[in-house]
DNA sequence: CATAATAATGTACGCGTGTACATTATGGCA
DNA sequence: TGCCATAATGTACACGCGTACATTATTATG
C-alpha cells in the first residue's frame, strides 16, 4: 500500500489522453490546450497521482540530489558543531527552493574516498565537500574528482588544483581585522593560539595575523605562537603554556572559538581575571561565543550563505551547464563581532 | 562524461555470461561457479562498472533512501544544534551501515506537512520525523502518516495514536532524577522553569517535578512555575522573575541548557552569585553545559543513541517487513551529569 | 479556398536493472 | 548407462517515465 497507487497510464485513461500527453502536461513541456491541461490535472488529483520521483530520474539520467559529503569519526560527533549545522541549513536552503533532494554522505577521512562512484552509480548529480584537510588522502580524492570535471564544490578549504571549485571565506584578512582590532586596543604583545596546519585556514590565519602585525611594526616572535588543534581541550591544554607567558602578553588571537573557551576556561582556573589580565579575540562566531563570560569579541564567518552559495552555483551549473562558469570560486567576507574580552 | 560509462551488457559480453548472470553475481543471488564470479568481477573491474544506483532503485521499486524530516524556519534556530547534530550522527550511523542513502527533508512548520507524499513519489522507504510538536497541523501531518501504515518513526515526542511509532528519551524520569538530586542537597523551595508547553516533552518534565516533590512531601507551589520557550533569550527573561522571588527559592531546575544559561546571565548581571544564591539543574547535557560557570549539572539525554535506533529499527522493517514489529516504541533512559551549578 | 506553417497530440521506444521462468549442465545413484 | 535432482545459466519482460518522431488539428496567408 506504500507503493505508487497509481501510474501514469491511469491518469491518461481518465483523462482521455495518451501518456505522453500526461507527461509533458505534468512538467510543463511543449504547447498545450488548457482545457487539456486542466483535465489532465483534474485527472491526476483524483487519482491522488504523483510522479514517480525515482522513475522519473532514471528516465532522465540524473538523481536529482544534490550530496554533501561530511568527514565522519565514529566516536567524534563532528556534526556537533556550529560551523555543520549553518552550513548545513545554508545548502538546505537553495536544495530545497530548487525542488532538489539533499543527501547526506559519510566518509571516512581515513582513506581514499572515491567521489567518482557518486556520480557513476548515480547518487548525485553535483556535491559539496565539507570538513576536508590537507592530508594526502583527502588531496587524492579530490584531484581525482577534479580530473574528471565533475561538478563539484569544496567548502571553505584552499586547493592548488585550479580544477576544483571552492566556495570559502576570507579568514586572512577575518584575521587581518581581528588582530588589528587588538593593536588598535593598545595592544603590542599578541599571541596566537592556531588550529591544526592540516587545514589551509588556519594558514590563512596566520597570513592575516602576520600582516596585521607587520603593519602595525611588531615584531614577529615564534615564542608566543600556540599549537592547538580547534577542539575545546586543546584549548584548555594551552593555557598552560599561555599562563606562563602571561607577562610576555598583552593579548590573545584564537583560531576559533571552542579553543578560545577552553583557554578562558585554563586561565580562569589558574586565577586570571579576563579580560584584565588577557585580551581575547577568536573566530567563528558560533552560539557559544555570547554565552561565555566575557562574551567573546570573535570573527562571524557566513556559513549560512557560504552553503547557500555554493549550492545555488552547483544547480545552476546542473541546470544550465552551457552558460555557466564551471569552476566555482567565491571568497566571502567576515565580520568582526566586538564584544567584552577584548576589553570594550 | 559523467554519464554512467557502462552498462551491465558491456560486463556480460567482456564475461561471456548473459547479463542476468552479471546481475546476480553482483547482488550475490543463487547459487553460481566460482569461476563465472570471478570472471564477471573482473569484467566489472576492468569496465570501470558499478551497478546504477537509479536504475537499481527502478526496478527494485525502492528508493534506498531513509528520510529525515526536519523542520525548517530560515531565520530561527528554533532547536538547539546539538539536539539535531546528535541526531543525525546517529542516525547517519546506521544509514550507513545499512548500505541505505539519508535524505534530508525539510518541512515547513507552519503547513500540513504531505509525508505521504514523499512515499507515493518513492523519494523514501521509510523516514524519521524530528522536531514535531502538538500544534493542529502537526497532528495531522503525523497522523495522516500513520494512518497509512507507512514506516516512520516520530522522534521524542509523544502521540495519543497507537499507530504512531516513537523513539523517545524517559524525561519524566529525567526530570524526577533532577530534582531528587536538588531535594537530596538540602533543597526544599525548588523552582521550575520549563519550556512550551506544545511539545510533550515539556509535559513529562513537569510530571518528573511533581513526582519528586510530592515523594519527598513538598508542596507543589504555581507561583515558582516560570514559563520559557527552550530559547536562551526566554531564559534570560525568566531571570527577572526568579530574582524577585530569589529568598522564595533554593533552587530552580530549568528544560534546557540554553534557557539555563540565559537565565544564568541574566541572574549574574543582577548580582547573584551562583550556585550560592541559587541551585540550578538542567536538562541536555549539551556542549555548552560544561563550559558555563559554574559547570551546569544537567540530565544527559542519549540523542545519539536515540537516532541510531530509529534508523536500524526502521531499516530493520524494510528488510523483513514480516518478521518485524511495525509500531516502534522505545523510551530510553537519561542520566544526570552532577556539576558545580547544583552545589556539588 | 488552397497551402503552408504551427500547435497539439499520439506512437513507440529506450533508459539499466531485477527476476520469474525456461533451459542446459552437472553429479549422484541404481 | 539411464534417470533425476539440483546447480548454473540464459531468455524475456516489466518497471514508469521522457522524448524523438509521426501524425493530426488549427490557424495564418495569399
Amino acid at each position: 500500500m506504500s507503493k505508487p497507487l497509481t501510474n501514469r497510464k491511469e491518469v491518461a485513461k481518465l483523462a482521455g489522453v495518451s501518456e505522453a500527453t500526461v507527461s509533458r502536461v505534468l512538467n510543463g513541456v511543449g504547447p498545450m490546450k488548457e482545457s487539456t491541461r486542466e483535465r489532465v490535472l483534474d485527472a491526476a488529483k483524483r487519482l491522488n497521482y504523483e510522479l514517480n520521483a525515482v522513475a522519473s530520474s532514471f528516465a532522465r539520467g540524473k538523481s536529482g540530489n544534490l550530496g554533501v559529503v561530511l568527514p565522519y569519526v565514529p566516536k567524534v560527533h563532528l556534526f556537533s558543531t556550529y560551523y555543520f549545522s549553518e552550513l548545513l541549513s545554508g545548502i538546505g536552503e537553495a536544495v530545497r527552493s530548487k525542488g532538489y533532494g539533499l543527501l547526506l554522505l559519510f566518509r571516512d577521512p581515513s582513506a581514499v574516498y572515491d567521489y567518482a562512484s557518486l556520480y557513476r552509480t548515480q547518487r548525485v548529480d553535483a556535491c559539496i565537500v565539507l570538513g576536508t584537510n590537507t592530508a594526502e588522502t583527502e588531496l587524492e580524492g579530490i584531484n581525482r574528482l577534479a580530473e574528471e570535471r565533475l561538478p563539484f564544490c569544496v567548502m571553505d578549504q584552499k586547493f592548488d588544483n585550479p580544477l576544483v571549485s571552492i566556495v570559502a571565506a576570507d579568514h586572512e584578512q577575518g584575521s587581518y581585522d581581528a588582530v588589528k582590532h587588538l593593536i588598535s586596543k593598545g595592544c603590542q604583545r599578541i599571541g596566537f593560539l592556531n588550529g591544526s596546519m592540516q587545514y589551509s585556514n588556519s594558514w590563512d590565519r596566520m597570513s592575516g595575523y602576520l600582516r596585521a602585525l607587520e603593519e602595525a611594526e611588531i615584531k614577529f616572535d615564534e615564542s608566543i605562537v600556540y599549537q592547538g588543534n580547534y577542539s575545546r581541550t586543546s584549548g584548555k591544554n594551552a593555557a598552560e603554556d599561555v599562563y606562563r607567558d602571561l607577562n610576555e602578553l598583552d593579548a590573545i588571537f584564537v583560531g576559533n572559538d571552542r579553543m578560545a573557551i577552553g583557554l578562558m576556561q585554563g586561565l580562569r582556573e589558574k586565577g586570571c581575571r579576563l579580560p584584565e589580565d588577557l585580551k581575547i579575540v577568536s573566530y567563528d562566531d558560533s552560539d557559544a561565543a555570547s554565552l561565555t563570560e566575557p562574551p567573546l569579541t570573535t570573527v562571524k564567518v557566513p556559513f549560512f550563505e557560504m552553503g547557500r552559495l555554493a549550492a545555488e552555483r552547483l544547480l545552476a551549473l546542473l541546470a544550465d551547464k552551457e552558460n555557466s562558469e564551471p569552476i566555482i570560486s567565491e571568497k566571502l567576507q567576515t565580520e568582526l563581532k566586538v564584544r567584552k574580552s577584548s576589553g570594550s
